[in-house]
DNA sequence: TTGTATGCGTTATCAA
DNA sequence: TTGATAACGCATACAA
């Protein structure tokens, strides 16, 4: 018996009186192995409660079982979505979940992402948006040796490489709802510029608005940052105007329920006076008053389908899906125009 | 230069003409090292590009660089506060964040975790509430071999184990607050049973009101559990009272604004008609409308401090503190009662 | 100040 | 079907 330290694959291999490559095939399952020494090696392994130790393994095959999400993105609701959509691709295998934020206003965020690759060397990382859309850190992965694959709301790298929603589209849908329910004076908040997603999302906007044949009125597009903060100001700008929109279609939930906020601070009723739709299907959208129309971002799905690609590579289907759909969620902030 | 894969300690030996220990010297700063040889080495190692394989440091040193939070809990803004103090806490050393979520209601929580902790060998683990109040996971941790530490709202464990928050003294705080105001009629909403915080923060409420002279009126005693519907329940059940209250304490902050809509529901205005007051500062409380008085529970710097300890056994003043001050944080959801 | 030999716990090679 | 022996890449004890 071994003194106080844990048991090791010796140990089992002396008292099965085997050797350890035997011991290591048990253990590995493979396929050559008599029944009778297998049993007589499973036996001992569960009497002295040995459990091959990871970091010799890791060392031994040349891998960790280890994925990494690494992210700039602040979100909390999206960040804890992806962990556990990465989580449940992860599932019954032996892989763990590391989280690694980095900071997109530092400028040697690529130093540092390197550094964490380097000293870490998880098995594969998911990338989320928006660094995902930094192609210098894509190929970084690449030079490194490590798997990786980015989420984003366009396709940013080979099937292999890439999940991603179809927020373009999914925005067209949502915009094409509020024009049948009768509006035409729609307002856009939009995303912070820069990045991929606030860009697709306005190109649905005005895909949806050029095929009912409405004009943009640019006095109607305001810019955002995702924050609810700036939500709030446009939303405020936007129901002061002289003639001031019917809908809103924020590019995300925060920003929309900031402007519900400013909507009702000047006294306007929601949705009689100002229907309002967003995007994601936070929990928060369920939870304000009124409940918030607004699209579902496959954000879990997505990640899920991430961790299976990262971990399965010979797995055709994973490989193959990038695309997951989304959807528009009816709730009560819209309503046909009253005026 | 190596082939493909990455250059090893042997390669830099080799290069600089010395010994892999020498090698290791400089790697790990000893100070015993004539000032050229260290230069010739350390230039190698820039030369080649090389880093030392985590893998095969861990099994040499028989430590992982792996802090592992675990939790079963849901709240998303929490989870990832957790994990920034944690994180922070980590900043400048060589440990990295793994995440492990658990069922709270799966029976076999334990030996989920056993093998989690087998498997995975992670340096120490910072348990989270509620399953920080679990001993029987404590007791596993210590086990194994593990260093833990477990965050909760009183001290759970010796202060080497613990880091907590004061929720009795804070809700005391907080309702004594409601009281000045002059606030008579205040009602509870509580938090989960069979947890520590829901019931310090309800005994802090009952010390208030003891303390005041007054007596607490079971009828405004609602359960809850945490959750945003659950607050709405137990709000409208308060404001449809007869006598309804004039001030509300919830035990978090979804709970309270659970409460703020159903009280707007039945046509009461906030804080006016009934004011409220919540627990955690989560940033949602800033974003509605009017914004939320709430008690600031100190997670960031609870996770910070957690981390510290675990990685830091020597740093006396680290594992001293176990308590974090909450602070009230006074918003717009608080007036005197206007009946 | 530097080097040699050995250990850490596993898997891979190749022969038996 | 099994086993002896050598990797894997780094650290430590003990010499020199």
């Amino acid at each position: 018996m071994a003194s106080d330290s844990k048991p090791t694959i010796n140990d089992v291999a002396r008292i099965a009186e085997v050797s350890k490559k035997t011991v290591s095939r048990v253990i590995n399952k493979s396929p050559l192995l008599s029944e009778k020494t297998r049993k007589r090696v499973e036996n001992v392994i569960a009497d002295i409660g040995y459990v091959p130790n990871p970091q010799a393994r890791a060392l031994a095959l040349r891998r960790n079982f280890v994925i990494a999400a690494i992210h700039d993105n602040p979100n909390a609701q999206f960040l804890v979505n992806v962990q556990q959509g990465v989580l449940d691709g992860l599932a019954g295998s032996d892989f763990n979940l590391m989280v690694k934020p980095v900071d997109r206003k530092s400028p040697n965020i690529t130093e540092d992402i390197r550094d964490f690759l380097e000293r870490q060397r998880p098995y594969g990382v998911v990338l989320l948006p928006p660094i995902s859309e930094n192609d210098e850190i894509a190929r970084l992965c690449d030079d490194l040796g490590c798997r990786y694959v980015r989420m984003g709301s366009v396709k940013l790298d080979e099937a292999e490489h890439t999940v991603s929603s179809n927020d373009r589209e999914a925005v067209r849908e949502a915009v094409s709802y509020l024009i049948k329910k009768g509006h035409r004076r729609i307002a856009l908040i939009e995303g912070p510029s820069g990045f991929t997603s606030p860009q697709e999302r306005r190109a649905g906007f005005e895909e949806a608005m050029a095929a009912a044949g409405l004009e943009v009125d640019e006095a109607l597009v305001r810019p955002g940052s995702y924050t609810f903060e700036s939500g709030v100001s446009a939303g405020q700008a936007l129901v002061e105007l002289e003639n001031r929109p019917t809908a809103i279609f924020a590019c995300n939930d925060e920003m929309a329920i900031g402007a519900m906020i400013a909507a009702r601070r000047s006294g306007l009723l929601i949705p009689e006076d100002v229907s309002i739709v967003g995007f994601d299907d936070t929990p928060l959208s369920s939870h304000v008053w009124p409940s918030l129309t607004t699209v579902r971002w496959p954000i879990v799905d997505m990640a899920r389908t991430a961790a299976k690609k990262l971990i399965s590579p010979e797995d055709a289907e994973a490989n193959a899906t990038w695309l997951l759909p989304s959807a528009l969620i009816e709730r009560s902030s819209v309503v046909p125009p009253t005026v």
